[in-house]
DNA sequence: CATGAATGAGCATTCATTCAT
DNA sequence: AATGAATGAATGCTCATTCAT
């Protein structure tokens, strides 16, 4: 081997894999499912056909992004909501923040979790699989808010989760280009405090309650 | 002869016209902005070329589809409003389940409005001025309740709106497979009315109720 | 005949066969062979089905526009020529300005008379056969000066016949844009006549001579 | 090793690209301004997308070609003139050869110089552009067979230039079917020198003269 | 007879994928 | 293992031609 390095390259190949996927997903980000091979080998430094070692196909990749992404996201919402597991109001409100700013960074994502020709990526049954990844987590929250005696005791979970998770897509279109991510997870919170709780939020502030001692 | 009828060639003309926006619509809601000529032609049971005689080219096409939707869809969720106008509440439920029915029927819609591609078929402000479309009536809707007395007063109109919009898309997204539209409409009716009043719907009956004589 | 006009309407479709092809010519002596059927047609305010009527397909237009361009061209030259028949000098002359006049309304016609798919329009000859059309005038002309002891009797009258025909394109396209067709005819004639008299013009003017008496 | 040679491949497609344009060139020859992108692939034995990786679009290639064609007829003109450079009778004898030799492989390429479409590959100017390129070089040469008392010296430089250039093509066109290229070029020949030596060549042979001692 | 809507073969161009180096 | 040149199927669009009215 008239060259060291060796070791360096499968390194490389190693860190290559991820950097595709971080360059293909910055990709998608723009152009949702319409990425092109081309585009992303080249805005990752790398001819074509390195890209094909890693990925047998565009769909491979594809639902590799796909998957990335989701995991992604739906890792960040559970996260907020982690951070305030035994606060509804404040996990509902970190979830909020979470939600605008993934909605905001992977604006085609829940497009594309609409888009017919994922279908084609994935097993049929995956949107709903996909769905309730980011479902059931919401609906857990309030769940724990409604035993708690926080949030309202009739309120329909399943439906609320639903509403919730896509207020942050409307919230940002319908409203994006006015005003603030902060302001705007302000108001989409204590909108959505008050369909949970049944009752305006008395003292409604944004910043996170401490847990009365 | 009691109709002037024109040719029957010009009226096949003008049948075409309505038959390709058709059947380019119903391609539309399966596809997309992906919508091939070619499909749309087929489909139609025309050659390619009469569907270039009525549309210069795949973006006119696409624009006059997309206008004619949201125009449709617009018009439906309006009418729904208009046909309870006094009666916020019914509105509202009128709202919900139009919107549902909008959505299941229309269902890239709501993607595409959020597509980088659009922009190029419209000017770059169209989105804007399409979501204000959809919202503005749904904001007057909460603006009557609120003056009223039927809706709570410390309402944000701009974001209760967006949320009622965007709430249509994820109930059909999320629960769409569960249950039945009527089902659905009810529920989300629901949800929204307590998030809307403050409280939660006493007697919460989803018939429109007859105003207090 | 409920309608009277039958005979307009005959005289019409007489009419029409000289109205398409003078449009066609126009619209030839802008594209050459590229002319489109449709143009040709809503130029001559005419539908597309009755310019079928009068050529039963592309070809046939095309053969009929060349035949009648070739024909004008020639008749112009052949015309000029005769115009000064008995003194050779006042025919050349007025052959260059009608060669100029007609090379400048005719564009296309001579790079026409080259185009390979000519040659699939007429039979493979008709090439030659159009070009002894524009030659043999010009060689009678320029025997009749050798005769007559006005040009040179050394002169190789086929070759001096295309140079002169050739002329004319040439000087169009390589001075066209800088002189008047009428100063081009002139500087042209002076140098053509050098040419078949083999010696300067002395009094060389442009004003056609008149025969001494 | 004693050069880098590139890889292989490397030189292959360079290869690639010049075989492309000597194809598109004999392709041009042939049909002009009409060749199509896959008759070139096909006849260069490659596939439509190869040809589209060396030129982005059909214009570019014509582009190409013209330039190309265009450079080496005009080099050739250039080199004839340049070979007898202090003998000016010689150098339009090598010129008229040459002139013969290259109208007859580039056919289409003065007509090409006509066309409209040219203008819309090059800027509108091109076309002067060009022409100038082949007048210059011959209006240098009338102009040296003046100061060297050999030509006439009341000779109309430019016009005889674009005499000259423009009896090469009718020759061809007139008479290339009847006698060879040489005996064209001798005959041809003579008649230009006696148009700009004034007067009858008197030993007028093809043969190139020997300067007087 | 005139009309122009309908037709579809034909051509330019793109892009996922392969493979020789 | 990496590269990018080569490939060709697929797609948008044009235009000569036909035919029902």
């Amino acid at each position: 081997m008239p060259y060291s390095g060796g070791s360096t390259k499968r390194a490389d190949a190693v860190t290559n894999r991820a950097r595709i996927l971080e360059v293909a997903q910055s990709v998608f980000a723009e152009c949702g499912l319409e990425i092109e091979m081309g585009e992303v080998a080249a805005r990752a430094n790398l001819g074509v056909g390195t890209l094909y070692r890693h990925f047998a196909n565009r769909e491979d990749l594809l639902r590799a992004i796909v998957r990335h992404t989701i995991d992604d996201a739906s890792a960040q919402l559970r996260s907020a909501l982690a951070s305030a597991a035994d606060d509804p109001v404040a996990a509902l409100q970190a979830l909020v923040f979470a939600g605008l700013r993934v909605q905001q960074h992977y604006r085609p994502l829940f497009a594309v979790m609409r888009d017919p020709r994922l279908a084609k990526l994935f097993d049929p049954s995956s949107g709903q699989t996909i769905r309730t990844q980011f479902r059931e987590p919401v609906r857990e929250m309030i769940d724990h808010g409604i035993e708690a005696g926080i949030f309202r005791d009739d309120l329909d979970q399943e439906i609320a989760a639903a509403t919730i998770m896509g207020s942050f897509t409307s919230a940002v279109d319908f409203l994006g280009t006015h005003c603030s991510l902060d302001e705007l997870a302000q108001r989409l919170s204590q909108l959505l405090l008050t369909m949970v709780r049944g009752k305006a939020d008395d003292d409604g502030n944004w910043q996170r309650r401490e847990p009365s001692p």
